[in-house]
DNA sequence: CAACTTGTAACGTCACGCGTTACATTTGTA
DNA sequence: TACAAATGTAACGCGTGACGTTACAAGTTG
């Protein structure tokens, strides 16, 4: 289990791939046939990698299509378990408990 | 890279966790929190196991959370490599390279 | 027969991935 | 300095999917 914030795949993707390979977003996103603004999105954060995307990517860059999808599920799950998500399902275990 | 059609992970959830465990759809639905509606969507396969979920059933049945969500993500994969999406990428490729 | 379990339809809400067009801003360069 | 390229982002629209509630038909079992 991760302890600490995981970085989004879109920093990954940028630090890792576009900078070092001198790419641009434009040029990206020209390059696997999507809008820029969603390549921008993914990048800043505002848009998760979804199983189309992770085809792309792994095909563009030369990774496995899990590498990203490793990487956005850890996030969500990070995600999910610091959003009172978590605590929500203790809280109901507390109260109604499944007996397995 | 799976080769073959890999199993919904509502299959895995109910034959090797409902099943066994002689818990009923019900009984896990209200005991983890969730319409039982949705339970036996993913049971039979008409809905994914999002990341909340999986944080759920690993809580309820305790696996870890990363299982359930790389059994959707691999099947998530299966779907989209055929889909076609596969098809319009390479499509894609050939008509106008992304030079790496 | 009565209770339980299940699948599913009908409805509604919210989130989000993806596309297009367009604009303001920054950065590099002829 | 003036223009082109790159970037972030807003405004719109569309489709999908997760989740909830209520309700009904059908099958199983005590």
């Amino acid at each position: 289990m991760l302890q600490f914030n995981p970085p989004h795949p879109g920093e990954i993707l940028k630090t890792d791939y576009l900078e070092p390979l001198e790419l641009t977003v434009t040029n990206v996103a020209n390059g696997i046939g999507i809008a820029r603004k969603n390549l921008s999105a993914i990048i800043n954060g505002r848009a998760g990698i979804s199983s189309e995307m992770a085809l792309r990517l792994s095909e563009a860059f030369n990774t496995s299509p899990e590498l990203w999808l490793n990487l956005q599920a850890n996030y969500d799950l990070w995600k999910a378990r610091n959003s009172g998500i978590e605590r929500k399902i203790k809280k109901f275990y507390r109260s109604k408990a499944l007996t397995v």
